[in-house]
DNA sequence: CTGAAAGCGCTTACAG
DNA sequence: CTGAAAGCGCTTACAG
C-alpha cells in the first residue's frame, strides 16, 4: 500500500519524466530528447517513450524547462486598453502570429497608465521573458531602464519609431492626422475642429499632424482644438460635440480622434437635428464596423491593427532567435476611407 | 578580470538570491523570507536584504520559485473571443479582481472552437496553473477529462451551472431569453424572428428561453428562427435581417441574439428606409454602448459582465485558498433595457 | 544514438 | 528569529 515516495517528499504526486523515462526503459535525457528534438533518437525508442507519454498521461512542467534551460518561452505584451477594439485587434494579430508554437503570451493591460506599466513590466521581468511587445514608442524613464537592463528583444507597435535601435511597426500616426486634416480642408471646410481624448501618445501624434495641415492651409486657429484626458467613448463624444459647437459655433467639421469619439458626435448630431455632413462633417480615426454602416456612413482612417500584431510578433521571433531582420523600421500605412460624414 | 563561475557555468548571469543573501550577510533562505513572509524576520535584517535587493537590481526568478514551491500563481482564463466586448470586459473583471496579487493571468482565445481549447488547456496547464475561469459550462470530452485529472479549481462564467460540484457565476440565459421574448409579446408583436449566430451555447440557451415564451403565448413556429454559425457582426445582422425579411414576410418584430447583430440589422433598416419600430421591432443583447445612443435607441438587455469576471476571479482565489465558499453558484441577474426600438 | 552527473534558482521541512 | 541541506523537474554540457 506504501507509495514510492516518503511522507517527506515534496514531490507534486504529478508524472514526471523520469517517471516517462522509466517507464519506456530509457533515461531521463532521452526521454527529453525523445520529446523536444526527436529527430535525434531512433524510432523504436522515441515510438516507445511517446507511448509511454500517453499512457502514464505525462504533462511537461514548464517551469522546470525554463529553470533547466534558462529559456521561458514567454513573450511580454503590454497593451494600454482591452476595451479598445483597436487593441484586441492587435491581440489577434499576435496571437495568430504565434499561432502554434510553442510561446506563451502573458498579456497586459496597462489602462493607459505608466505606473500601471512599470508594475506589470516588473511583475512580468519575473518571467524571464524571450521578447517583448509594447503598444508606445516612449515609456516612463523607469520602464526604459528596465527595458534596458533586463537585455530582452523589444518591438513597439503602433507608430513607427526614429531611435536608434528601436525596432518598430504601425504607421505614422502624424502622416495620418495630417491626411485627415487635408482631407477635410480639401473638400473646403475652414473651421476644423479637432476633438481628443485619452491624449495618449497616438492621439497627440495625430493631432500634431492635423495642426501642421491646418498650419500649412493657414487655417490654425487654438481654439479650434477640444483635449481632454479621459478615455474615448461614445458618450464622452457625444458630451465633446456639444462643448465644440458652444466653443466654436461657426465650427463647419469635426476630426475625432478616433470612430467611438466620431460616433457618439454624429449620434449627438441625430439627436439634436444637426445634418451631417450638410450643418457640420464628422469623422473619426481607426475604422470600427459601424462606420460603414451608419447613416450617414463615417469618414474615417482604415488603420492595419491585426496586421501590426501579425508582423509585430513575427518580427520579435526573428529577434528572439537571434537573426538580424532587414528592417527594424516596418510602415504598414493606413488608408483614407472617404465616405458620407465628411 | 575573471567572473566568479567559470566558463562552463550554467548561470543565467542575472542575479540570484543567493547573492542577495550574501550582499546583506545573511543565508538565502533568511533573504527569501524576508521578501515573502517578512513578518517572520527581525527588522534589521529585513532592511539590510531590502537594501541589497534595490542595489543590486534583483529580479525574483518565477520558474524557480513555481518549482520549489510546487505553486505557480498562474490563473488560466479562457475566453472564445477577444473581439466580443462582452469578454473584455469579463477580463477587465477578472484582471481588477486579481488586482495587485501575485497571480499572473493566462489569458486563452479559445475563438468558439472546442479543438482550440483542448490545445489551449493542454499547452497551459503546464504551467501547472492554481486556477482555472472558463467562458461556458459545457466542453468536449477530452478538456472535461483534462480538467478532472488535473484537479485544479475552475470556475465557469456567463451562465449558470446545475452539474453537481459545479461552480458558476453568471445569470441564466434562458431566462433572459425569455424575458426578452415576453417584452415583445407584451407589445402586442406575433411574428416575432429570433436572429441567432455564432451558435455558442449561451445564443442557443437565449433561444430556448424565446422558444418557450413563444410557446407559452401560442406564437412559435420554427420558420420565424434564422439560425447561422457564422461569427456575430454588424455585417452579418444587416444581412440576416434582409433574409429574415424574405423568409417571413410578415414578421412585425426581430429579437437579435446579441447587440451587434441588433445594430446591423437597424443599420440596414435605415437604408432600406423600414420604420423601427413602426414598421419593424428590433432587440438585441449586452446592452453595447451604442444602444443607448443610436437613433432609434436599442432595446436590450443588461448583462453584468464586468461583475461575473470581478465576482467569479474572487470566488476562484477563494477555493484556490482552500475555502470552502458559501456559494457556489453565483446569480447576477440582468436588466432589461426597454428603449425606443422594441 | 544514448547516458551519468551536475546544475538552473528558489523553497521546504527540520533544527536550533 | 536564523541556517545547512535537500529537493522541485527538467536540460545542459560532456562522454562514449
Amino acid at each position: 500500500m506504501s507509495k514510492t515516495s516518503s511522507n517527506k517528499s515534496r514531490a507534486s504526486g504529478k508524472i514526471t519524466l523520469a517517471a516517462v523515462a522509466a517507464h519506456a526503459g530509457v533515461s531521463a535525457m532521452t526521454a527529453s530528447r525523445a520529446l523536444n528534438q526527436p529527430a535525434l533518437v531512433s524510432a523504436p525508442v522515441r515510438e516507445r517513450v511517446e507511448l509511454a507519454v500517453a499512457e502514464l498521461g505525462y504533462v511537461p512542467n514548464r517551469a522546470a524547462r525554463a529553470l533547466a534551460s534558462a529559456q521561458s518561452n514567454v513573450i511580454v505584451v503590454l497593451v494600454p486598453s482591452l476595451s479598445n477594439a483597436v487593441f484586441t485587434a492587435v491581440l489577434e494579430g499576435i496571437q495568430d502570429a504565434v499561432g502554434s508554437s510553442n510561446y506563451q503570451l502573458l498579456i497586459g493591460n496597462t489602462r493607459y497608465s505608466d505606473a500601471e506599466e512599470e508594475k506589470l513590466l516588473g511583475i512580468y521581468l519575473q518571467s524571464n521573458p524571450d521578447g517583448i511587445l509594447l503598444s508606445s514608442l516612449s515609456h516612463s524613464a523607469r520602464v526604459t531602464q528596465m527595458l534596458a537592463t533586463c537585455g530582452v528583444p523589444v518591438v513597439s507597435m503602433m507608430d513607427l519609431g526614429s531611435a536608434p535601435g528601436q525596432v518598430s511597426v504601425g504607421f505614422s500616426q502624424f502622416d495620418a492626422g495630417y491626411a485627415m486634416a487635408r482631407h477635410l480642408i480639401g473638400k473646403g471646410y475652414t473651421r476644423i475642429g479637432f476633438i481628443g481624448a485619452q491624449l495618449d501618445e497616438r492621439t497627440l501624434r495625430r493631432a500634431d499632424g492635423y495642426r501642421k495641415a491646418m498650419s500649412d492651409a493657414g487655417l490654425l486657429d487654438a481654439r479650434l482644438e477640444l483635449m481632454v484626458g479621459e478615455p474615448s467613448t461614445i458618450a464622452l463624444g457625444a458630451e465633446l460635440l456639444g462643448r465644440m459647437l458652444d466653443q466654436v459655433p461657426d465650427c463647419d467639421a469635426v476630426f475625432c480622434c478616433n470612430d467611438d469619439l466620431a460616433h457618439g458626435a454624429i449620434y449627438q448630431c441625430q439627436r439634436r437635428g444637426i445634418a451631417v455632413p450638410g450643418q457640420l462633417a464628422v469623422c473619426g480615426f481607426n475604422d470600427l464596423p459601424a462606420s460603414a454602416w451608419m447613416t450617414p456612413s463615417v469618414t474615417t482612417i482604415g488603420t492595419p491593427r491585426y496586421q501590426i500584431g501579425f508582423e509585430a510578433a513575427s518580427l520579435l521571433r526573428a529577434l528572439i532567435k537571434g537573426e538580424t531582420p532587414p528592417v527594424t523600421r516596418i510602415d504598414l500605412g493606413f488608408t483614407l476611407m472617404a465616405r458620407e460624414s465628411a
